[in-house]
RNA sequence: GCCCAGGUGGCGGAAUGGUAGACGCUGAGGACUUAAAAUCCUUUGUCUGAAAAGACGUGCGGGUUCAAGUCCCGCCUUGGGCACCA
């Protein structure tokens, strides 16, 4: 079992050598039946883009790698997988510029991917591959889109839409960052487009829950509360003056209500052209079709100038019957709480801006509570005081304290009934259709409303129940079309062969233009499909918008569990023993898109009892750093900075890749690459290999017994390697083993040993490990030795190096036996003639101990 | 503007409140070699000093403590996230 006669370190003959070997005997192979302990550790499977691998790639995959190892060295059943999320855009644009199908492009760079993710020596099953383009994995990503559907988690609407131009498509609100597309950073405008969207709203509550009981990175559970937004308080009916009107408004601050001084209305709001008086008619028609006019990027510009337009019309004040003039303004938003607001200048920096830019009175209300500012040459706080505290001029509720002053006011406004209590989400339902052609094809078709009628009242339609309550219906030209979902014995639905696959300027799909996938007939009884008109049968049109990206990756882990399973999603016995991940690693980017979306699914997926062990899909998460350029700039080929992986390997081995990556710095921390630092790892290996063959590539014979020193050194690396692994601290780990190479160099070490380093080793660098491990006769893989475990016993030295200090400054140290006791330590200190010079004559007032490691004396 | 995480030698980074700078890179000197590469050894925070040694030193200013990179208060700064969400 021996990889090669090579005499020097040649990591060109060991590493394709065993990365051929495990694959070939299926080494790391996971068990679906198996009565040892579980362990499911995965990677953010990568998008095979046409760029090949990039050196951050292999940081996560390492990282997960070495875990992986370790559990297997433990005796765990270890599920390790990779595949592919490789459905979207660059696929298609490759495909629009060279014709070429975009499955092609697609195959061919996943098997770059797979080759370069091999070269480097993963413990992967690679059984498990999966691939969220083949028909068999989207088979069920359209299964659980069906679910979504019946269960009236999916539905279409046409309000207004991120559009990009550029690429063409809408875009989930998740995907606009500062009104540019996330991809690319093109602009985006609203349009109005009939789109699927998915009802991810339903769980916010829960979604915000969940991240209580999860093992996540502290920023992204904060960014995800941040994203689903969930604020408490209440709306309140202000009645117009001479309407028979009341304009609700939510508000989070009901202790502030003897503040409020106008109400503003956005412009979409419904209310607006009932409450203008004539003579304001024409300058708010005008107001407001130039906020229409104005992009998304100026009207949330960082400018956030205010600008507004009075209505001519009052509102009453429930609480106190002042009378507040109702404003219009574009800072108030249309899509949140009642599109209204009742402003309070006094304690709000946005109204106040208002106000003041109108000249509309500021009323104070809130006075800050703390000592310091209710001194009695206090003269009041600029405003806006946007903090809690004590409440004035609000009537009965004068002097309490805004907490229970909310409470107070919620509970009159309910009783007099002119309100009540509200919960808010920031949280949008998520925009679930692409006009593109490279995503997985939604399986709806689309049936006049007669023949829908018609089907449902003979109630022997096969759709009858896999219908959501409500019917998902829209009209064109005249005609109204209902949505039926897709027979499930015709999935996988796949997309039609075209040649053009440019979407078109106006919002369609290019499916749109395959008029023989498009257009067919469907028999209501049975779901089949034809494209020829038959007897009975209805005329259907298939719905041609496509998922997005998003989609593959919500339930990919799942699937790795079973991924040949044929009759469900995931085969139940492989769910009920893997459960989830025990481990999840990759790029913080995801913390609101691909981590929500997936949470949402999973959710979904487990109240209708597709799937049962856990109720979160990532338990424990962790987010690897970016890799940054030799010059401290993000990686990029402008910058022309830019590490190959390939490159890296060639030249210096997977082995020195995998170890410089983990040496590099904390697992998490942004930190630059550093083309000369690799030459430390990879001269550790080489210090490795020679320290196991001698300069004729023969394995040396060991010394007869360990030094005491080497005892000790190589149970300290042990319990040191050990308790970094579990810690996640790869760098600190390796440092320790260089430390013992270094030892054992100088000392030699015995065969038992020698055995034990390859052992801790091998999780970072298993080929050298697994080729020195064959050689020293073992028989079996590294991977799967037992752990070492080391002797508490031995970590102690016979003699302990004690700092004598005087007031805290370090003056001498001795070296005394480690059983040595205080008074015996102190005995020798005073008979240190550098120590006693730097207490001279005075006094010692106090004497600190610290055991085994200080002896300081606190002179006057 | 708001929230979060950082700031330690020439560089990447180590340090349960207890010797700051482990480990690695770089630089300097040396050994081996005809030479180079590779390898090995010594050295490498700053200042003063021939040396012994001493003083200073973890973004800045205070504080707590026998003892502070670590804890507390204020500030500066870098990175990330959110940003009219009422």
């Amino acid at each position: 079992m021996m990889a090669s006669g090579c005499k020097n370190y040649d990591f060109h003959q060991i590493e394709p050598f065993w990365q051929e070997r495990w694959l070939k005997e299926k080494t790391f192979g996971a068990k679906n039946e198996s009565h040892e302990k579980k362990y499911y550790v995965l990677d953010m499977f990568p998008y095979p883009s046409g760029a090949g691998l990039h050196i951050g790639h292999p940081e996560g995959y390492t990282a997960s790698d070495i875990l992986a190892r370790y559990r297997w060295a433990n005796g765990f059943n270890v599920l390790h997988p990779m595949g592919w999320d490789a459905f979207g855009l660059p696929a298609e644009q490759h495909a629009i510029a060279t014709g070429q199908h975009p499955s092609m492009n697609t195959q061919n760079n996943i098997r770059r991917f797979r080759e370069q993710i091999q070269s480097l020596g993963f413990a992967i099953d690679w059984d498990r591959e999966i691939d969220t383009t083949s028909p068999q994995y989207f088979h069920w990503t359209q299964w659980i889109f069906l679910q979504l559907f019946k269960h009236g988690l999916a539905y279409v609407d046409d309000q207004p839409v991120w559009w990009c131009p550029e690429l063409k498509s809408v875009l989930a609100n998740e995907e606009v960052v500062n009104g540019l597309s996330e991809r690319g950073n093109f602009p985006v405008e609203r349009k109005n487009l009939r789109q699927w969207v998915l009802k991810i709203t339903y769980y916010a509550d829960r979604l915000l829950q969940g991240l209580k009981d999860i093992d996540w990175p502290d920023s992204t559970k904060r960014q995800q509360i941040a994203w689903i937004g969930r604020s408490e308080g209440a709306t309140i009916d202000f009645p117009v003056a001479n309407h028979d009107l009341k304009i609700s408004v939510y508000t989070t601050r009901p202790d502030t209500l003897y503040g409020v001084t106008f109400l503003v209305l956005a412009p979409e709001h419904e209310c607006v052209e009932r409450v203008t008086t004539p003579e304001n008619q024409t300058k708010v028609s005008e107001y407001i079709r130039n906020a229409k006019r104005k992009s998304d990027l100026e009207r949330t510009d960082l400018a956030k100038d205010k600008s507004g337009i009075f209505t001519g019309s009052f509102a009453i004040n429930p609480l106190n019957g002042e009378s507040i003039p109702i404003w219009i303004g574009d800072y108030v938003l249309v899509s949140y709480g009642t599109g209204a607001i009742m402003a309070v200048p006094a304690h709000d920096a946005r109204d106040f801006e208002f106000a003041q830019k109108f000249a509309i009175p500021i009323k104070q209300v809130i006075l800050p509570q703390t000592a310091e500012q209710t001194q009695e040459n206090f003269s009041g706080p600029t405003l806006p005081f946007c903090a809690d505290g004590i409440l004035i001029h609000s009537g009965e509720f004068d002097g309490l304290a805004s907490e229970e002053a909310k409470e107070k006011i919620i509970q009159k406004v309910i009783t007099r009934s002119f309100g009540r209590r509200a919960i808010k989400y920031k949280l949008r339902d998520w925009l679930f259709s692409r006009q593109r052609y490279w995503g997985e094809p939604i399986p709806i078709l689309w049936i006049e409303r007669a023949d829908y009628d018609r089907a449902l009242k003979e109630r022997k339609a096969y759709f009858v129940d896999k219908m959501p309550k409500e019917t998902v219906a829209y009209s064109k030209n005249g005609t109204e079309y209902c949505a039926i979902p897709l027979h499930e014995a015709q999935l996988p639905l796949k997309l039609p062969e075209t040649n053009t696959y440019l979407p078109s300027d106006d919002g369609e799909s290019p499916l749109a233009r395959a008029k023989q996938w498009l257009n067919i007939f469907v028999n209501l009884s049975t779901g089949e499909i034809s494209n020829e008109a038959q007897e009975g049968w209805v005329a259907a049109m298939r719905e041609t918008n496509t998922m997005p990206q998003w989609a593959g990756s919500c339930w990919y882990y799942l699937r790795y569990m079973s991924p040949n399973e044929t009759k469900h999603l995931v085969d139940p016995r492989a769910e009920a023993y893997w459960k989830s991940p025990d481990f999840y690693i990759g790029g913080a980017e995801h913390a609101v898109l691909h981590l929500l979306y997936a949470r949402f699914w999973h959710l979904f997926l487990y109240d209708i009892g597709a799937i049962s062990a856990e109720k979160e899909p990532f338990c424990k998460l962790f987010h690897q750093g970016i890799i940054l350029g030799n010059d401290g700039h993000k990686m990029s080929k402008s910058c022309g900075n830019v590490i190959n992986p390939d490159e890296i390997v060639a030249q210096y081995g997977a082995d020195s890749l995998r170890l410089y990556e983990m040496f590099l710095g904390p697992l998490e921390a942004m930190k630059p690459w550093k083309s000369k630092g690799i030459e430390g790892v990879y001269r550790f290996l080489k210090k490795v290999w020679s320290l196991y063959i001698d300069e004729f590539g023969k394995t040396r014979t060991f010394s007869e017994n360990n030094t005491p020193a080497i005892d000790r050194l190589l149970n300290t690396t042990i319990k040191k390697v050990t308790e970094d692994i579990e810690a996640l601290q790869f760098n600190t780990a390796i440092a320790q083993m260089m430390i013992f190479v270094h030892g054992a160099q100088k000392d030699g070490i015995h065969r038992s040993t020698a055995v034990a380093f390859l052992q801790l080793l091998a999780p970072f660098a298993p080929h050298i490990s697994e080729e020195l491990w064959a050689r020293l006769g073992e028989n079996f893989p590294i991977a799967k030795a037992k752990w070492p475990t080391y002797d508490a016993s031995k970590l102690a030295a016979h003699n302990v190096k004690i700092i004598l200090q005087v007031n805290g400054k370090v003056r001498d140290e001795i070296l005394v036996d480690a059983q040595a006791t205080p008074e015996e330590i102190e005995k020798i200190a005073w008979q240190r003639e550098r120590f006693i010079a730097f207490i001279g004559q005075r006094r010692v007032i106090k004497k600190v101990y610290v055991p085994g490691k200080i002896f300081n004396a606190v002179i006057q």
